[in-house]
DNA sequence: AATACATATCGAAAAAAGTCAATGTGTAAA
DNA sequence: TTTACACATTGACTTTTTTCGATATGTATT
């Protein structure tokens, strides 16, 4: 039996326009917060609130170096999420139609 | 460019727990609305909202019968997701680390 | 030790999402 | 043509999420 609310806050990483933009600039590789906030049109303290939200759901890592945090995609994250996607979406071998009451 | 806004949409099917007990029991096969609300603790209202997001992401079809509308999960709204997120989390040819300002 | 910088946290306000009861719409049976 | 049923829509309310400015924390430089 799944926990849905755990399953819930991986994807909420991809349900935020905020944060897909983000994640897109993290796919040319990592940056650090005051890079990624260079690029945004939200204040600093909301970028650290979404680079919260994204590194919980497990699909982003923050790097401490010095007075930095460079954050980066997770691929062991994004694959648990795709393993995810995929167990949520498939039909169980016991498919069938269910009669209405 | 992507759309952030459309793709967030696909992924907020994923985001609340009603939603993804719902895809648990249609992954067991087609159902209509009546067999799934007897089964969640929420009213006719609020799962006619679910299903209507869970129809507008792609990841859920609805199959108007008679009285009934029977629902079930999209293999196509499903690979759709699947090729999304895989676009989101992999990192670009020319990925580099990016040095701060 | 004082200052500057990068980021996190706090508290409040605004926006968005979830919820329900009531009502509307379409379909089928009586 | 009533009546009953299945589901959608509306409007009001509640909860959650997003957002910001202010402030705290930790690190490096002067």
């Amino acid at each position: 039996m799944r926990n849905h609310a755990a399953d819930a806050k991986v994807f909420k990483a991809f349900c935020d326009e905020n944060r897909l933009q983000i994640l897109q600039m993290l796919r040319n590789g990592e940056k650090c917060a005051c890079v990624l906030l260079e690029h945004l049109q939200i204040s600093q303290s909301t970028l650290s609130h979404h680079m919260k939200i994204l590194c919980d759901s497990g699909i982003v890592v923050g790097r401490k170096e010095g007075k930095w945090t460079h954050y980066s995609i997770s691929a062991s994250g994004s694959e648990y999420a795709k393993h995810l996607l995929e167990l949520l979406t498939t039909q169980t071998d016991s498919a069938q139609q269910t009669d209405c009451k």
